[in-house]
DNA sequence: ATTGAAATGGACCGCACGGTCCATAACATA
DNA sequence: TATGTTATGGACCGTGCGGTCCATTTCAAT
């Protein structure tokens, strides 16, 4: 009845989050955007409504890709989730030392400026935050069970622990640090574990 | 001989800091900046050369001042550096559950907006990270000599962990979390001395 | 082939951005 | 008081922002 849409609207999302991530959402200019995904201005709007709502959308988008990322490398690793919880770690100091100049975590990046005031924008923090917490929730559990962790630790402060670990790393990864100095971080994190 | 500067160029700074802080680089506007220090834009200038360089400056004070005050700080615990070191997460976590709109860490939320090409800004995280690192290390070795920090592990690695583990709980405390997610995560971090 | 709803390109808009400049005011010096 | 230098307010500027709108194109359904 009506003339398709030419684009999909999940590929334009995953363009247009690369340049809210490279950029921050106030860096992130509407050319920006436009150029990036290919987009008219008018089919942009019409499909995302404003520049504020497609970045929300990114979040969101992000949330789900990285906690599914995430959740599927632990349980993958489910019959040795002490090592699949080092190897979230390692994966993050690849990103973080990699070339990409896309670099660290959107969400990480974009707590930055998110003001406390923001509803929406914490809203999509705190959902990032509880799905990373979650996720190691489980392997730590698992690991408890299996006594290669800890099993006198409250599985769910050793969790809160390491996704705040990550975070840190995460930071500490923009102040253009040496391997060493993220490797230092990131084995004394996971000696809590002990 | 000339007519004197009307203003005192440290606390005009202070101002800039502020609005920065809470806004971000991109987002603080100059109308903000002129607003918050209340100096025209003809004597901001003419100081501070430009909106950039005002930043800069922002990055560097901060710096001094978190890092004058972390050190005095522990310096002043110096008899019983454990517990200061402990105090530092305290104060941390007090600062991002208060009421002030304008929490967490300046260099913690520029990092995220900060690109791994833009040298400036980065040597400016780097400087943060390296003061914050040096007071834990100095108060980490002196907590090995009196025996209240376990001497076996590598003074400088937990002196890395504990400012990244400080970068952790304050983006963390961006997710707008509980205040015993926060005790949880520094008391998890602060157990790995032992 | 015709129809009509939706997608699209691009012109257009008002605004406020970061930044420049200069005439004037203010003041330390002599 | 006269002088010379600097600080200052405010006008001004070009640009590009986020956002709107509409004429045109495209296509599924008939």
């Amino acid at each position: 009845m009506a003339r398709p849409r030419q684009f999909d609207a999940d590929e334009v999302l995953d363009k247009a989050t690369g340049v809210f991530w490279a950029k921050g959402y106030e860096g992130a200019h509407l050319s920006d955007l436009l150029q990036a995904t290919g987009l008219s201005k008018s089919s942009l709007y019409e499909t995302f409504g404003s520049k504020r709502e497609l970045y929300l959308a990114s979040l969101d988008r992000y949330n789900e890709q990285v906690a599914a990322k995430t959740a599927s490398g632990l349980i993958a690793k489910r019959d040795c989730p002490r090592e699949g919880i080092a190897e979230v770690f390692d994966a993050f100091i690849d990103n973080i030392t990699g070339r990409d100049p896309t670099r660290g975590c959107f969400i990480n990046n974009s707590a930055g400026e998110t003001s406390p005031t923001d509803d929406k924008a914490t809203a999509r923090l705190t959902r990032g935050r509880e799905y990373l917490e979650d996720a190691f929730y489980e392997a730590v559990v698992r690991g408890q069970q299996m006594d290669r962790i800890n099993r006198v630790k409250d599985p769910r402060a050793l969790a809160r622990f390491l996704a705040s670990s990550l975070h840190g790393l995460l930071v500490t990864g923009k102040s253009n640090p040496g391997r060493k100095v993220l490797r230092d971080i990131a084995d004394t994190s996971l000696s809590i574990l002990d």
